[in-house]
DNA sequence: CGCTAGGTTGAATACGCTCAAAGATCGTGG
DNA sequence: CCACGATCTTTGAGCGTATTCAACCTAGCG
């Protein structure tokens, strides 16, 4: 079977992931997975943008995780979230003519590319898809301002909790989690670089939630142990994960109450 | 004369600024400046977009500066960004069917509705008009990243410098900074909740700015006595402002080269 | 078997916070 | 016209979260 056929698009992850937003029909996903080239595999380390540069391509992430992060002339790093399967990277980075961060894989990555200008074909004749795109990037930024609230307002058990039931549910949508534990393929010093912490305080901060019974953290896999307890010390609100349209019925409704 | 004429669309701030990513013809701007409704203001206390309510409209601010912030329930507040004239507040809001944000006015605020629906038609008559909201919107991105590194790995002192740059940048782009100062109508308090910092710690940092004479400060308005200096301070890189899309001249020539 | 990357822990320090109180400025009402 | 309250700024003192420095441990790998 060919990689484009409307059978296979429904598995396809970016269509699974725009999909929730907004109901894609068949030629819709059937237009969307034709743009994918076949699918190869980037090694772990070997940074798919750099700041700076060209925006060379644009990926679908279909397997693995990868940081977007910028660099300080000191080499002090900020991680800026983590791009989980089903991410796309690079497409708003292709507007500009330098990159304004780098994207490093943390795991071997599985990426095809998407040809940026078929994309925006597309966006012609499928305007739904356009708006999916804009919505997910919507939602990339619902996440960024998150990253925001949670570094310069929360402490750092508080972050940490946050950062981690964020993380939960993210790879939810996308099948890579079971209800309360996932593969976490991050050192330390990696959440700190997210976290805005120190590996040392990370490290406290670790051991207190195994401690107080929060969280198991074994070979590259999390358990969140009690999820209510966390989320109440991160104020945890998935609403901007989850965030859907409403059914045009129901809009309609809402419009009219008001 | 009407306020749509191509001759008046030039001098729109919206024009203006979206101009300087793509190069716009006139019957764009015309286009653009027919989907304003009369420009009316908002008092400096009311609040344009409630975080968790349904947002209802969509503004472009013509005059004046508001936050964007977010409150967690014990009452702190993280300002995620300055709207400045220029910008446009709801858009992408309107997407979700809850907004993630608030938006409150610094100032009084002079702003025009924007039709979303109409928006959205003239994206498929004038696609420039499209790629020139991307390019807006993926510089507000870039923004945010900056204000991640600013908070997760600068110190108040780097961080304060950084923010003050990047406000007298994006005022001069709008014409309301001179080479060097720049009105500031922002209590201690909204920067160290941009900051997040503590009043005390905002208050401290300033005066070591004055002392050592990098900045003065009065009245509302601010001078920044040594950009130079600044600009080392806080690694300040004005690129991410500028971005601006490569003639196309140009940008063949780079992908030939590679 | 030694090297490297990552994790863990202790001790001292510092950056930034909280608490507290006192000026300064301004609008408002008596 | 002055007094009052409210908001904002400034400064001091003590404290705490998180940092830095340093050492040691572990596991994986060449």
């Amino acid at each position: 079977m060919a990689d484009s056929t409307p059978d296979n698009a429904t598995d396809n992850i970016l269509v699974r992931k725009l999909g929730v937003s907004v109901p894609l029909g068949g030629g819709e996903k059937a237009a969307l997975v034709a743009l994918l080239s076949p699918s190869r595999t980037v090694p772990a380390g070997e940074d798919l943008l750099l700041e700076g540069q060209r925006p060379e391509a644009v990926f679908l992430v279909e397997d693995g995780w990868a940081i977007r992060y910028k660099l300080l002339p000191d080499g002090r790093r900020q991680v800026l979230n983590f791009v989980l399967p089903g991410d796309i990277v690079g497409l708003r980075e292709n507007l500009f003519h330098v990159t304004p961060h780098s994207v490093g894989p943390l795991t071997d990555l599985v990426v095809s590319g998407i040809d940026p200008a078929g994309l925006i074909e597309l966006f012609r004749d499928f305007p739904k898809l356009a708006i999916a795109v804009a919505w997910s990037a919507a939602r990339e930024g619902a996440m960024m301002e998150e990253q925001v609230v949670r570094i310069g307002r929360r402490s750092a058990y508080e972050s940490m909790a946050h950062l981690f039931l964020e993380l939960l549910k993210r790879l939810q949508m996308v099948g890579q989690a079971s209800a309360k534990a996932f593969e976490l393929p991050v050192t330390q010093e990696v959440l700190a670089d997210t976290l805005g912490l120190s590996v040392v305080h990370v490290n406290r901060t670790l051991r207190r939630f195994r401690k107080e019974g929060l969280l198991e953290l074994e070979e590259g896999r999390i358990r969140l142990l009690d999820l209510e307890a966390l989320a109440r010390i991160a104020d945890f609100e998935s609403r901007y994960l989850n965030q859907q349209r409403l059914p045009q019925t129901k809009r309609e409704q809402l419009l009219r109450i008001r």
